[in-house]
RNA sequence: GGGGUGUUAGCUCAGUUGGUUAGAGCGCCGGCCUGUCACGUCGGAGGUCGCGAGUUCAAGUCUCGUACAUCCCGCCA
């Protein structure tokens, strides 16, 4: 299966290849020294590949004393060709823990190819160096099998996402890294262009306005594996370069879309050795709100958000009846197994309330052996606290967590509890879990700018029938949208375009645009759009967040052979670094 | 922009109420060793305690500032 790795190459077997059914073989080997073991007299090699590693003995009565010398000598991470004859290992001497472990290689040529000096960290899986230390010497990192084993599955999934798509009459395009800044969105990155002095090309933060440009431009089925940057602060899954996997259908609604990514989704999974029911699970965007206070919820697990307002409107609590009069919610979560911690932990959970945004956290806690503890019950009257109690199913061992704010900030405290709870009741979460979140309100509102802002984005379709809430009660109204989620991840978001060109600008126009400047900026698409554009849509995978979640990683750091720190440097190149001052001049640039 | 945590040998870390010469494991270097596979064994080298101020008779330890890493909030249509 790995014959093709033997061929145009110095070696004629890999060091993961060899079996006991080789034994009488005559092979040629090159890798790395992974572990040397120098017995004095004779010397065992590992020597690994990316394919796997194959033990060396090199016996002085088997090779030159000069080969015999090198071997003594090849320490960590020295290159070596190797030339010798395979053999069963021993009884006693099978390695049960190595797939090669039934057979080694007795060494009849012996020859260094490159030393190394020492190592800065070992090469080995599951090491807790520091990430910086890795990146600073990426490549060594890179020669770890873990993540060796990583970049492949990531090029299996971009593999099978290509196979699958081509096979659906998708056609692959290429659009432009130089591409126009767009007034909305995330921060650019910005390129000065020389032969303007002045101006400047944006980076894409996605191909949007490309994609659509070609339905415009007639190929019906498109897809990029496409690079997007995005000058944004990082999180463990943001970097400001990565990839998605875009694509566009032409004649389609929101069902053809779900359907045919669905059918593509189900053969990658496939390639990458998940396996998954399919069809998958449809939420409503207001249910997923409700239920687990986020647009991306994890439902490998439970512990769903409890809506008190109603039983708590007029309680005589005050924190709780105030944020329903001020036209807030209660909510809360039943944390099943924490109702016998400690009141110091149980504080300690007060910041992630404070970090999203809330004044406080109530919380009652239902101790295993029967009792209740709680700041709070004092408050209640008895038929509003057994209410409670019967709406959250209270048990002993409970620990019930409250939120009572507007329903923005009670949802994210809620969900972000809801999630550090099921880390820390090590609640389990194996497998996968996908869903569409579907139906995202098509406005919302940006307290910071004092505007209307897409929720998705501006070139979103609104139903028909909810066209006339555009103007009306922008917050009202809906959109063909949907994003595909998976473990509490956006692994993906889509919607159906605006193909009508007033439409478009009704929309542009409530999130703040004058006419002028959305013939400026969107004018070409606006044009696109009059001159017969068909209905369209499309969806963006994030290559890295799938790649990272099926590979089990904490960060698409370790999905990405190359990445950045969170300050959006490279430790190994030193990017980014300054330039001189003749190649600023020549771009019309001067430094502050 | 804000908050948390961290920075001590090549790597991972320990370092007590401030107190003599800053330790361990792994790695590295040298010796011995023909069946190991985290080989064993004997010996050795290796430190501006992130950086800069300050307090003190005395700072790895206390204070302030700063850099970097990482997680989170803001931000990410």
């Amino acid at each position: 299966m790995t014959d093709y790795l033997n061929e145009y190459c110095m070696h004629d077997h890999t060091c993961g290849q060899l079996r006991a059914a080789d034994a009488g073989t005559k092979v040629t080997l090159t890798g790395w020294v992974w572990h040397h073991r120098d017995h004095g007299g004779l010397i065992f090699i590992d020597l690994r590949d990316r394919e796997g590693y194959t033990q060396v003995v090199v016996d002085p009565d088997c090779v030159t004393a000069d080969e015999f010398t090198a071997a003594e000598h090849s320490h960590r991470e020295y290159v070596v060709k190797v030339e010798g004859t395979v053999r069963l290992r021993g009884e006693d001497a099978v390695n049960p823990n190595m797939e090669t472990g039934e057979i080694e290689v007795l060494a009849s040529s012996f020859v260094v190819l490159n030393t190394s000096v020492t190592p800065p960290f070992s090469i080995e899986d599951g090491i807790e160096t520091d990430e910086i230390t890795r990146m600073k010497w990426r490549y060594m990192d890179l020669r770890r099998p873990e993540m060796f084993q990583t970049i492949k599955l990531r090029h299996t999934v971009a593999q099978a996402m290509r196979a699958a798509l081509n096979k659906r009459g998708f056609i692959e395009v290429e659009t432009p890294i130089l591409a126009n800044s767009t007034p909305e969105g995330a921060r650019d990155y910005i390129v000065p262009s020389r032969p303007n002095p002045g101006k400047f090309y944006a980076l894409p933060q996605s191909p949007q306005q490309f994609k659509q440009m070609r339905m415009c431009g007639g190929i019906e089925r498109y897809y990029q594996i496409a690079r997007c940057f995005r000058d944004e602060d990082l999180r463990a899954d943001r970097q400001p370069e990565f990839t998605q996997v875009d694509i566009e259908m032409s004649f389609v609604d929101g069902e053809d879309v779900i359907d045919m990514m669905e059918g593509v989704m189900a053969e990658v999974l496939e390639a990458a050795g998940v396996e998954h029911p399919f069809p998958l699970q449809r939420m409503q965007y207001a249910d997923a709100m409700e239920y687990y206070g986020c647009d991306r919820p994890d439902i490998r697990f439970d512990m769903k958000l409890v809506n008190l307002t109603e039983i708590v409107r007029g309680c005589g609590f005050g924190v709780f009846s105030k944020a329903v009069e001020a036209g807030g919610v209660v909510k809360a979560i039943n944390a099943k197994g924490a109702g016998d911690w400690s009141r110091g932990e149980i504080d300690k959970l007060g910041h992630i309330a404070s970090d999203n945004g809330a004044k406080g956290m109530a919380w009652i806690a239902y101790t295993s052996d029967g009792k209740e503890k709680s700041p709070i019950i004092k408050f209640f009257d008895d038929e509003t606290y057994a209410k409670m109690k019967e709406a959250l199913n209270v048990e002993p061992g409970d620990l019930v967590l409250f939120a009572a704010d507007q329903a923005d900030v009670a949802n994210a405290v809620l969900s972000a509890l809801r999630m550090h709870m099921a880390e820390a009741l090590n609640i389990p979460r194996e497998g996968h879990a996908l869903l569409w979140v579907v139906n995202f309100p098509m406005f919302r509102y940006d307290e910071q700018e004092k505007k209307y802002a897409a929720e998705h984005h501006p070139f979103t379709m609104v139903p028909p029938d909810q066209q006339h809430l555009i103007e009306e009660a922008p917050l009202e109204c809906g959109s063909y949208s949907y994003d595909l989620v998976m473990d509490g991840f956006e692994a993906g978001g889509g919607t159906i375009r605006i193909h009508n060109a007033e439409l478009q600008r009704r929309i542009l126009r409530v999130c703040g645009l004058t006419d002028e400047e959305i013939d400026e900026k969107f004018g070409h698409l606006i044009h696109a759009l009059e001159l017969g554009a068909p209905p369209h849509g499309g969806i963006a995978l994030g290559l890295d967040r799938l790649v990272m979640l099926l590979a089990g990683k904490q960060s698409i750091r370790d999905v990405i052979a190359f990445p950045k720190t969170s300050s959006a440097s490279d430790p190994m190149t030193g990017a980014p670094s300054e330039v001189t001052t003749r190649q600023l001049k020549e771009v019309s640039l001067r430094t502050l």
